[in-house]
DNA sequence: CTGAAAGCGCTTACAG
DNA sequence: CTGAAAGCGCTTACAG
């Protein structure tokens, strides 16, 4: 066991009796070597408890074998939760990525600050993941410069139409659709929707959309007041419907963009007397953890995030090998609990 | 805007009119830069858009200035959900790494796999962060061999006696002890605990141990049957509960040796007719988000996941810096919720 | 299949 | 305060 002095592969040329070329190309799986050679560096490896270094690897060969994430926190968010379905998309890519290989480099950015996407210029990785929501028109020539400049980047969010980048993220339009339908065949006319609806969050307004849309279907016309602001917290939901009680306008049913949102609004609800489902229908978006512990159980649109991860990978990784990658657009799928459901008799859980 | 080639440090001194050295020494604070001259190596960064190349950087000054975090998840779990507590764990560090100015490489195990730790050996990492439960017992040699050959790292868990390495855990006993006081308080006589109790799992066994010493305070002896086994899922809790009830025993109370376990005991309690908290009062341990969110609310203890997550990374920052870091014990707080309060008056949330 | 050599882009004594 | 030079530990043509 060497003591002093960092074991190089040097050190296993000279224990093995070849070259330290032959040490380079036996580890990294070239098949220019002999196997009796590779077998006699191996055991010299392991006598050695030799690691490749990685910075002078990187280096030299030009690429790093890691990823970046770059988180965008809402700075409004509380400091100590991260949005749980955000949390649950990290955990699918952290994931993703390991197997295929590659490490993952983690970094949180507040979206209002001046956010900087430096981990591929400065060679810490071989491309970017961006995740997070925020105002999109802020970063869409941010986006730009980043793709001008060569820089592979994935994002999750809205497909459009004259974005930059690649992205990946679910069919809110359809989801929006399928909740607002379900609100009309509970007999629901009058739904609110709590959610930012502008090209400034795109996410957002495809869902909006969707809702709009459904109405149509039924031949129902929008009614703007029914519509109110609101970011992806706890806190904005729950003052959400506030500013909605405070309008004097009746609805049946609350359609809140994010899961979040809906536990906000429930909250609220709570506070002001009206009960779910049995005044008012209620249904999220995201199904994070959360939304089939909360009582009722919330009724909400899930999208894939295991699915959404290995997308995000995949494609960042054919940009870095060079080839061609698509944006995609993953189903969403209408979940279904009590927090929407007007009959009574079915008080069963499960 | 170069177009050709990388931007290197030589492109900002021919730029700036000076040696290389000197943009190095500039791009690291050094002070033996005159004001005019550091203004100039800006300008010519700007310019260029140049990034210091981290893999050179790292290579050359033998550090690297990120931290490795290894996430130990336990196979059984649902693949698409990491443990909540240790989501929240994640997060803390994450921020605590970035606000120290060190990336953070993030990577899962599966613990019963054989792991590697060699994120140090590797050069990838100045030190590493050992998250997850497990079989401690298992590790025990795998962390006294990682600290032997000199590799930095701190790991999150209970505090021993005869530990080869530096951790950080919250004070389980104390939490133990307080949770099985106040079911007392509240009239509990026959406690059931829900979760392993031996040194392979530190943390639940401490849990135990302080459960076992407020029974003894109050002069009640431990009833081994009242003990089941379990990890920390919904799956085990819910296995668990249905061993308990198996075994024909009575019992007032369920202490859960976390939130996950408990929310799963819970719903075995709801599919066997039992009502929490007006037939069995029920806790759990962690405070994960959920918790405040079933039905009843969860009594629990928090454990302080930011603190911890500053600690931890302060701990290993020191041994980087070669100076001196001690384990730490955090304390546990007793939240009391609905689901461990006999009183029915108190129906009102929050 | 193997070796000698160049070089990736920095940091840091060393000398002024 | 600044510059010339060595060298961190690899990978990869190039030549055999």
């Amino acid at each position: 066991m060497q003591i002093k002095g960092k074991v190089t592969s040097f050190d296993i040329a000279h224990l093995a009796g070849v070259s330290q070329s032959t040490v380079s190309r036996a580890l990294r799986g070239s098949p220019l070597v002999n196997e009796e050679t590779r077998r006699r560096i191996q055991a010299a490896v392991d006598e050695l408890n030799y690691k490749v270094d990685k910075n002078a690897s990187s280096l030299r060969a030009k690429h790093t074998g890691t990823l970046a994430l770059l988180l965008f926190e809402d700075p409004t968010a509380d400091e100590s939760h991260i949005n749980p379905f955000f949390l649950s998309m990290l955990g699918s890519i952290t994931r993703a990525s390991a197997q295929r290989g590659y490490d993952l480099l983690i970094s949180f950015q507040q979206f209002s600050h001046d956010w900087h996407a430096d981990y591929a210029d400065s060679k810490k990785s071989d491309g970017i993941i961006l995740l997070g929501y925020g105002d999109y028109l802020a970063i869409r020539d941010k986006l730009q410069k980043l793709v001008n400049q060569g820089t592979r980047c994935v994002r999750w969010g809205a497909v459009l139409a004259d974005q930059p980048d690649i992205s990946v993220g679910c069919d809110n339009l359809s989801g929006g659709h399928a909740v607002t339908t379900h609100f009309m065949e509970q007999g629901c006319r009058r739904i609110a929707f709590l959610g930012d609806a502008s090209s400034h969050y795109p996410e957002f307004f495809d869902r909006y959309r969707g809702h709009i849309r459904a109405l149509n279907d039924a031949g129902l016309e929008a009614e703007p007041l029914l519509q109110v602001n609101a970011e992806s917290t706890e806190r904005s939901g729950y003052d959400a419907l506030e500013t909605l009680l405070a309008r004097g306008i009746t609805f049946d049913a609350v359609f809140a963009a994010s899961d979040l949102i809906a536990i906000g609004a429930m909250r609220a609800m709570d506070d002001h007397g009206l009960k779910v489902p049995d005044d008012v229908l209620l249904a999220g978006f995201d199904d994070i953890p959360m939304a089939s512990f909360v009582n009722p159980p919330l009724t909400t649109v899930l999208q894939d995030t295991n699915l959404a991860g290995e997308i995000l990978v995949d494609n960042l990784l054919s940009l870095i090998r060079g080839q061609p990658a698509e944006s995609a657009m993953l189903p969403a799928k209408l979940i279904v609990r009590k927090s929407s459901l007007r009959g009574r008799e079915d008080k069963s859980e499960k």
